[in-house]
DNA sequence: ATACGTGCAAACGTTTTGCATATCG
DNA sequence: CGATATGCAAAACGTTTGCACGTAT
């Protein structure tokens, strides 16, 4: 985990995926960008630069990034993706509001142990997780 | 949590929902059944039983259900939603194969007790959460 | 009797795919 | 030049909805 751009551009080299400029310009948005987004939203992003890609080529480049492991995807609401760029940060699991849709990223070495004590007591091995808080933020709680 | 059948039948009488073929036809299904199900997998089962009952009232009846808190809804996988049945049953979270797609549950006090610590530094009040471990399970594992 | 539930088929939003064209190496 | 990527539009997928008809209360 925690990458550098250059892994990324290594990776696809390796893999025999060619330097294009939609790729270019998408890999831009993603990396430089930060946060979550939905493919939709990555489109509008890349559209308002006034690059002209598809969204065929967002979904298709998305879809290596995941397999690479540069990109990973969350449902935090039912049939919508919501991709982040994990590139150069290092793993995090998140506390979403259920009010107003804030997302919060926390890390818990304590609760990656036991995570880990129980896939071994299972016979698994672990090969990622999520996990997911929802509740009211500080702010959308007072009200209740 | 942990309900009897009687509970679900009591809130639906309450709620002003009547009591029809369909939707006793899928409450037996689903609280006889147990396990996870997809909305497809349940339709499957209802007419494999000679029940004739509609794609629509299974999703409006499991959203019913979800609403009342006796189904809770998971994205295991991309785009399809599994619904579980909670009736009699305590909360737990998933261990999934990533090959088989073997699904085991599991309960951990104490990374609930971490998770309760996390929200609480960040403010927030948690309502529940997901926490799903991916990897290959024991059979599996062999062949890497 | 009348409000609520049903089934059907159409609509929906997201994601994937087939194919002809353009581009990279 | 040959292989791979692109854009488009159509298809696929799971889910939701409008509506005419049925049924529980």
């Amino acid at each position: 985990m925690a990458h550098t751009l250059d892994d990324v551009n290594r990776y696809l080299r390796e893999k025999g995926f060619r330097s294009t400029g939609a790729r270019r310009t998408i890999l831009e948005a993603i990396f430089g960008g930060g946060g979550h987004f939905t493919a939709e939203e990555l489109l509008d992003t890349l559209r308002g630069r006034g690059g002209k890609v598809s969204r065929a080529s967002v979904y298709r480049t998305l879809g290596m990034l995941v397999d690479g492991g540069f990109v990973e995807t969350r449902e935090f609401r039912r049939g919508q993706t919501m991709y982040e760029a994990v590139l150069g940060r290092e793993h995090h699991d998140h506390l979403i509001c259920t009010v107003c849709g804030k997302i919060i990223e926390f890390e818990n070495e304590a609760i990656e142990r036991l995570q880990d004590a129980v896939a071994r007591e299972h016979g698994f091995t672990l090969e990622h997780h999520s996990l997911r808080l929802y509740g009211r933020c500080d702010v959308c709680g007072r009200g209740s």
